[in-house]
RNA sequence: GGAGAGAUGGCUGAGUGGACUAAAGCGGCCGCCUCGAAAGCGGCUGUACCCAAAAGGUACCGCAGGUUCGAAUCCUGCUCUCUCCGCCA
C-alpha cells in the first residue's frame, strides 16, 4: 500500500507496475477523487482557521461585556458547514483508500517481464534426478498402505483436505519441524512461538486484506481469522513500531500450522498432500535496512535451501516473472522440489522482498542513526512448508520393497531409519 | 463471564469547558566552557496533511461517535492494560 502522495507523484510508474503484474486500476476515478480531496481540505482548513478567529473575537468581547450574537450565529454556521464537509472528506477519502489498496507493489528491476507462468526463469537446480527402476507409488497410495496417512479419516473428523498422519507418519512431522527450527536458529534466526489466530489489523499489514478474505477461514465473533503462514504474526510482530537501527537486521523463525479455505482449488491436480485446509510450514521473516534488501532476499532464498540439502531432495530455484508474483512482492524465488512418484516440480517454498509495501501498511519502521525514522523492508520464506517435502520424501525414498527410508539428518530425530508401518 | 482502576509526546508525568500554542522532568541533538570529557550554562525537540516552494495553515491527548460558538477535560459505545472474583487444561 503507497502512501497518497506518492502514488500522486508517481503515477505513471505505478500503472506500469499494475499492468506487469495483470491488475486493473481505476485510474480515472482516482484523479478526479484526488482532486476533490484536495480542493476540499483547503475550504475546510480556511473555515476552521476563520471559525478559531471568530471564536476569539468572541471571547474578546465577552470579557468586555459587549453583546454577541451576530459573532456567535457566524460560528455556528461555520462549525455546521466544517462538519458537512468533513463528512463528505472523510467519504471521499474511503473511496481513494478502496482503489489505492488495489494497486500492487512494484516488480524489481531485475525480474523478468512476463505474460505466463512460462516465463519465470529457473535460475538453479540442485540434486540429482535418478531413473528408478521399479514402479514408485504416489505419495498418497504408499502412505495408505503404510498406514501413516489417513485421508478418510481426516475427512471424516473434518472435511476433505484435512489430512490424518499416524504412529511414524505423525512422527516424521513432528521429527521435520524440530530440524528445521534447529537448522534455522542455529543460523541466527530467532525462533518465536505465535498466535495461529490473528485480528483483522495484522492480517491487513501483511497484504492477505481485503483481497484475499474469502481464501481464509474467519472467526466471525471475535473478526479474528486464522492464519494462511505464520509470515501474518511474525511480521505483525513489529506493527506499529520503531525499532533502533542498531537492532537491525532482525530474523525470525516459526512453526505454525497453516489454514487456507483455497476456495475453488478442487481437482485431480490436487489428490494427497498437494494441497490441503491445514498443513505445517516453518517460516522465516527478516526485518532489514531497505539498502540491503535484495542481498538479504539472496541469503533468505540460501537458507532455505539449506533444508532441502541436508535432506537431500532434488530441487530448483525459479525467479517468478511479473505475471506470477503476488500482488505484495518486489522479488520473489519459488524454490520446487523433485516428487518421484507423481513426477512432478512441487513448491515447497517462496522467498519474497516486500521492500516497503507491508512496511507501510503495518508502520514498522527504525530509527536512524541520523535520528530519523523510515520504513523497513520487510522479506520471508518458507524454510520450508511440510506437506510436499513429505510428498518427496515417501516418493524419493521409497524402496523397492515398499518401505520408506528415512533421510540420514533425520534419523537421531526419529530413532529408526526406515517405515514399514505405521 | 462479573466488579473496579487506568490509557496524555521517545520515556516519566501535570492538566476537570476558553491563555493548552499540552506544564515540568528525563532522554536526545546543537552550541558555550574544556587539552579532552563530565558537571554546569544557553538553545532546539513528535507525526501526518494542505500549499510548486518558502512563509504560513490544519489535524492528532487509546479508538469511534455525540454535546457545545469552543473539548485532553463533559456524555455514549468500543479496544487494550492492571487488580480482584468466578470458570477452566
Amino acid at each position: 500500500m503507497f502512501p497518497i502522495k506518492f502514488v500522486r507523484e508517481n503515477i505513471e510508474y505505478l500503472k506500469k507496475a499494475g499492468s506487469l503484474k495483470k491488475i486493473n486500476v481505476d485510474w480515472e476515478k482516482f484523479e478526479i477523487l484526488e482532486k476533490q480531496r484536495r480542493a476540499l481540505i483547503q475550504g475546510i482548513e480556511k473555515d476552521r482557521q476563520k471559525h478559531k478567529e471568530t471564536n476569539d473575537e468572541f471571547l474578546e468581547n465577552k470579557k468586555k461585556g459587549i453583546n454577541n450574537q451576530k459573532l456567535l450565529d457566524y460560528a455556528k454556521s461555520l462549525s455546521s458547514g466544517i462538519k458537512t464537509g468533513e463528512k463528505t472528506l472523510s467519504d471521499i477519502e474511503k473511496q481513494i483508500d478502496a482503489i489505492i489498496e488495489t494497486i500492487p507493489n512494484i516488480p524489481h528491476s531485475s525480474v523478468p517481464v512476463g505474460e505466463t507462468t512460462n516465463d519465470n526463469v529457473i535460475i538453479r537446480t540442485w540434486g540429482e534426478i535418478k531413473e528408478k527402476e521399479f514402479n514408485i507409488l504416489p505419495h498418497y497410495e504408499i502412505g495408505k498402505k503404510l498406514g501413516v496417512l489417513e485421508m478418510e479419516k481426516g475427512a471424516k473428523i473434518t472435511g476433505s483436505f484435512f489430512p490424518v498422519f499416524a504412529g511414524n507418519g505423525a512422527k516424521l512431522i513432528r521429527a521435520l519441524i524440530n530440524f528445521m527450527l534447529d537448522i534455522h536458529s542455529k543460523n541466527g534466526f530467532k525462533e518465536v512461538w505465535v498466535p495461529a489466530i490473528v485480528n483483522r489489523k495484522s492480517m491487513f499489514g501483511t497484504g492477505q486484506l481485503p483481497h484475499l478474505e474469502d481464501d481464509m477461514y474467519k472467526i466471525k465473533d471475535d473478526d479474528y481469522f486464522l492464519i494462511p503462514t505464520a509470515e501474518v504474526p511474525v511480521t505483525n510482530f513489529y506493527r506499529e513500531d520503531i525499532i533502533p537501527e542498531d537492532n537491525l537486521p532482525q530474523y525470525f523463525c516459526a512453526y505454525t500450522p497453516c489454514f487456507r479455505r483455497e476456495a475453488g482449488a478442487y481437482g485431480k491436480e490436487t489428490r494427497g498432500l498437494i494441497r490441503l485446509h491445514q498443513f505445517d510450514k516453518v517460516e522465516l521473516v527478516k526485518f532489514v535496512q531497505p539498502e540491503n534488501s535484495y542481498d538479504e532476499l539472496e541469503s533468505l532464498v540460501k537458507e532455505a535451501e539449506i533444508i532441502l540439502q541436508l535432506l537431500n531432495i532434488p530441487y530448483r530455484v525459479v525467479l517468478l516473472s511479473t505475471a506470477d508474483m503476488s500482488f505484495s512482492s518486489s522479488k520473489c524465488y519459488d524454490i520446487e522440489v523433485w516428487a518421484q512418484g507423481i513426477k512432478k516440480w512441487l513448491e515447497v517454498s517462496s522467498c519474497s522482498n516486500f521492500e516497503a509495501f507491508q512496511a507501510r501498511r503495518a508502520e514498522i519502521r527504525y530509527k536512524k542513526k541520523d535520528g530519523k525514522t523510515d520504513f523497513v523492508h520487510t522479506l520471508n520464506g518458507s524454510g520450508i512448508a511440510l506437506p510436499r517435502v513429505l510428498v518427496a520424501i515417501y516418493e524419493n525414498y521409497q524402496t523397492e520393497k515398499g518401505t520408506i527410508k528415512i533421510p540420514d539428518v533425520l534419523i537421531p530425530y526419529m530413532g529408526i531409519d526406515e517405515i514399514n508401518g505405521g
